[in-house]
DNA sequence: GGAAATTTTAGGGAAAACCCTTAGTGTGGT
DNA sequence: ACCACACTAAGGGTTTTCCCTAAAATTTCC
């Protein structure tokens, strides 16, 4: 996770409002990338740079909601700003409830703008971090054999080797290795921050 | 816990409105209350019983959304669902980042409506029973002394009683002591069982 | 000042976890 | 057939935790 520099993506099919949007951007030093479609936007985007999107909604081909949607159903933690002319009360808590950041209509103070900009990218910041915690977490949980995750849960969980030994109907000699392996698999040292790598895994599951 | 049936509260200044809503309501089974103004909501509703609140913005005195912002920051977990007559763009992104789940403009189809209440109802519930479980953990950590509750944390990071005497340069028996005492106090077994507890009361805090 | 609670230390024994090696069995792939 | 891997099991020793009793020093509160 090397802290790269903030990236802004802006979606808008009007060419004069990307130009003037990324001015106002690369005018506070964030670096600013355009798209005129939701798809050509989709196609160059990876959400591993801290950034945030900003998006209109009325566009030919894939509209600003459609992109929302998919992009949250595709797992993204990009935070995303509305930014449209055309904006209405029903679309607005649409976008809102399907995980945009914030829903400006244009024309928006700049001021206004790039401080919403400003949050959004701290956000995604957050998520990043928060991530990778999580997959790094489930990433060592996918290395442990069958029955190693099955021990390990059960530890996680508070028993004793004697009672995972009795749930499991294997002897507690067995339970010791596979407890065992599966500690030095997780990198992790005894029962309490096993529980809480199973916690960190889990949660949001 | 007993699981009380769900209460709507409804809070509008207009009379007819809110009969009508009441009416709706109450058509499939809901209880319902009404209040005229945002003081006689905020001093009759109590936030342990599942239901949710159905909510008016322009009303003489405290608005819905002056009610809305003091709800939670007054630690309230109600949904809220704005109902409003004369709504703009503005007000509805201002509702749904403060927190309300939905903002419907009047008039509103009824199945629409009553779909959201339910919804609702069932968010609550889960997050009743959400920090239930956490103001459970938190009150049994509050009945530790000073000592223990920190020995008790070192525990739950998976320090070993070894490691705990030497950072709080105390002795190993005493370290012994306190772990015992909040194990007891906590009602866990096992350092697992603390770490899960702790990680229980700690987030979100 | 005295009672109550907290913090501190200790001895000693039972239970559990930890660490090492060795090894038989079964399964899947080359 | 052979190799790699997972699962199983055991012996034996060290360390740590768990549980009991006992008690002195300190702080807090009435």
């Amino acid at each position: 996770m090397t802290d790269q520099p903030a990236l802004v993506y802006v979606v808008d099919d009007d060419e004069a409002m990307r130009r003037s949007l990324c001015w106002l951007l690369r005018s506070v030093g964030l670096e600013c990338r355009e798209y005129a479609s939701a798809d050509a936007f989709t196609a160059a985007f990876e959400d591993t740079r801290p950034g945030c999107l900003l998006l209109d909604i009325r566009m030919p081909g894939q509209s600003g909601l459609d992109l929302l949607d998919s992009l949250s159903k595709g797992g993204a933690i990009l935070p995303v700003l509305i930014l449209t002319g055309h904006g209405d009360v029903p679309m607005a808590v649409r976008a809102l409830k399907a995980g945009a950041m914030d829903f400006l209509e244009k024309p928006c103070n700049d001021q206004v703008l790039l401080d919403r900009v400003q949050e959004a990218v701290s956000e995604h910041a957050r998520r990043l971090a928060e991530r990778e915690v999580r997959s790094e977490a489930r990433q060592r949980l996918d290395n442990l054999t069958a029955r190693e995750r099955q021990v390990a849960e059960l530890v996680s969980r508070g028993l004793s080797n004697k009672a995972i030994a009795r749930d499991l109907e294997i002897s507690l000699k067995t339970v010791e290795v596979h407890r065992h392996n599966a500690m030095v698999k997780l990198k992790v040292e005894g029962a309490a921050e096993l529980a809480r790598l199973w916690v960190e895994a889990e949660e949001g599951a």
